[in-house]
DNA sequence: TCAGCGATTAACT
DNA sequence: GTTAATCGCTGAA
């Protein structure tokens, strides 16, 4: 197994959040829970950018107790509920009071793929087990009750494992499901591994049999 | 106070 | 393609 380095504090406070919603692609999500250890690689991410951004839960500086987390330093983990039942994984980036987040979409399963199959009720490996922003949180075992935790600390962590992508491999595309979001709604804030079939909302993907 | 709807998914037809 | 699952915020009573 590689061993990684988890990313220090100096990778979150960076000012570019769509920047860094882009580099995030390759970096390693790590959970360590119940002393059950799941990991992926990013392959899909986008940007949500602060009070200027329309889509941003954020927007126009709003504030309540399901987005406070937003407000905190750079690597910070943002949890919230959509829907009523999917626990939705973002990364909080910058510095204190600037609301700046990154929803994490997709991963390739990497580690405790056994954990991931039981936390998802599934008995065999497919595409769906990761991606897409509700699966990938569930299959790492993300929940509410990680909302607010340091991503510098023991149970939620991101590794740099020297895998990156080139500007070729990495396609763009506006977010997803925030069509009445206003003004900002096609800004291309989505990043996604182009030939990975582990991303959501994929065309090439349908049909597609897994080759693993 | 409460109806309406969303950064979604899976199981239907 | 359609729908049910049903938390938390918003904006209208």
């Amino acid at each position: 197994m590689t061993t990684g380095r988890k990313l220090p504090r100096s990778f979150y406070l960076h000012d570019d959040v769509v920047e860094l919603a882009r580099a995030l692609l390759g970096k390693v999500l790590v959970t360590e829970l119940e002393g059950k250890r799941t990991a992926g690689i990013i392959t899909e991410t986008e940007a949500y950018a602060g009070i200027n951004d329309s889509a941003s839960h954020a927007y126009q500086g709003r504030r309540t107790a399901r987005n406070e987390v937003m407000y905190a330093i750079g690597g910070t983990a943002y949890v919230y509920i959509n829907y009523g039942l999917h626990h939705l994984f973002n990364v909080v980036t910058n510095r204190e009071e600037i609301p700046h987040a990154i929803l994490i979409r997709s991963i390739e399963p990497l580690e405790g793929l056994d954990v991931m199959l039981e936390r998802r009720g599934k008995q065999t490996l497919s595409y769906t087990l990761t991606t897409g922003p509700g699966s990938a949180a569930r299959a790492l075992g993300i929940t509410k009750e990680l909302n607010g935790a340091d991503l510098l600390g023991h149970l939620i962590w991101i590794e740099d494992r020297g895998i990156s992508f080139s500007t070729r491999q990495i396609a763009t595309s506006p977010r997803i499901g925030i069509d009445s979001c206003g003004k900002d709604r096609l800004k291309p804030y989505r990043f996604l591994v182009k030939d990975s079939p582990w991303v959501s909302r994929s065309p090439q993907k349908l049909g597609q049999k897994m080759r693993l």
